[in-house]
DNA sequence: TGTACATCAGTGAACGCGCGTTCACTGATGTAC
DNA sequence: TGTACATCAGTGAACGCGCGTTCACTGATGTAC
């Protein structure tokens, strides 16, 4: 059954989306083809005609913008856009919707094992969050400012990540919370 | 071939740490348990007399102490190992060896995802890092070093997972070293 | 201490399942006239 | 605009490989006498 050539193009597009999301609530491996094309709608015979591999559409999975946690503050006022994105960063809500949540807390630890265009896809992603979040945060020199948007990025998705690998609700609020109020502070 | 109850007392524990250095570095779904117990001199079929399934040996691994990079430290003198720890925990050297390296960095973003018993495991070793941290870190009340050793921890892991993560060297190199700076300041 | 037998740690072949990938086929779309 | 045919997006069965797990077997260890 042939489709028209824009519904072919959702079609991809809705792939990318569910893969998107499937990857980052179960790992790379932790989900199929079939899943990630089931999840679109569709049947997985017809993955191949979309991307050269699974591997072809990690990295566009990672490249993937949408549904991202950093999206919603893009359009606030610039003085509040840090504070807010550290608060809502650290919530438990983030952290039990890994699906739409942050892609480096939640495949952070498995990005060096992929391929090569996986690892590409996360880092310039990486480098954009870098540089917003350098445009937001307090500093004179652009270098202090570049220092403090990576200390931040890596106080952020460290304690996120941790939060989440702990089975100690207790624990796991403790570290959101420690970090909201270490990151919080200048 | 039957064996000496202590020879196979040392090939157990041959193969935990085997799977301790493997999981470490290609992920807990890298690595077979053919691969482990090869490393670990012996084959496949006795896996099954040591350990109930895969799953149980990754807790097993999780728990294992040895060749770990806290460890090092546990002697040095007290006023050092703070500093200590920060600087040697945000080197290349442990960025590039994984096997060796953090438990917490390697695996951070999958244990989650892991049965029980494993998040049971790196949930018992995080807290007693967490100890050790409150116990080098300087602040009055017990409450602000648990505050402090958090935060570190997690600033730590994170930085140490996003340097390994990225594929630009230059970039993976600025992560360590401003985590070091922003750490290394009280 | 020495012998005879039972035990059992480790071996390697085999099983079964899941998953990435391929392929012949279908039928609606797109195009040439 | 309407018709006839070629194209090709999507389907579902099938393939092949890897991997977790099982099992019959081996031969050295451990033990009973």
């Amino acid at each position: 059954m042939r489709v028209t050539r824009e519904q072919s193009a959702a079609n991809r597009e809705q792939i990318v989306e569910a893969a998107s999301a499937l990857f980052r609530k179960h790992g790379f491996d932790g989900v199929g083809v079939d899943d990630i094309t089931k999840a679109a709608g569709l049947t997985h015979g017809g993955f191949y005609g979309h991307f050269k591999s699974k591997d072809d559409l990690a990295a566009e999975a990672c490249a993937y913008a949408r549904r991202d946690p950093w999206a919603s503050w893009t359009h606030a006022p610039p003085a509040e856009r840090l504070a807010g994105i550290v608060r809502s960063y650290l919530t438990p809500r983030h952290r039990d919707d890994r699906a739409n949540g942050c892609l480096f807390a939640a495949l952070g630890s498995d990005i060096v094992r992929q391929p090569k265009a996986v690892r590409h896809a996360f880092t310039e992603r990486f480098r954009s969050k870098v540089e917003m979040l350098q445009s937001l945060v307090p500093g004179r020199s652009a270098a202090a400012r570049r220092e403090k948007a990576l200390a931040t990025l890596a106080g952020l998705v460290g304690a996120l990540t941790l939060s989440r690998a702990v089975d100690d609700p207790q624990l796991a609020d403790d570290i959101l919370e420690t970090a909201a109020a270490t990151l919080g502070r200048p």
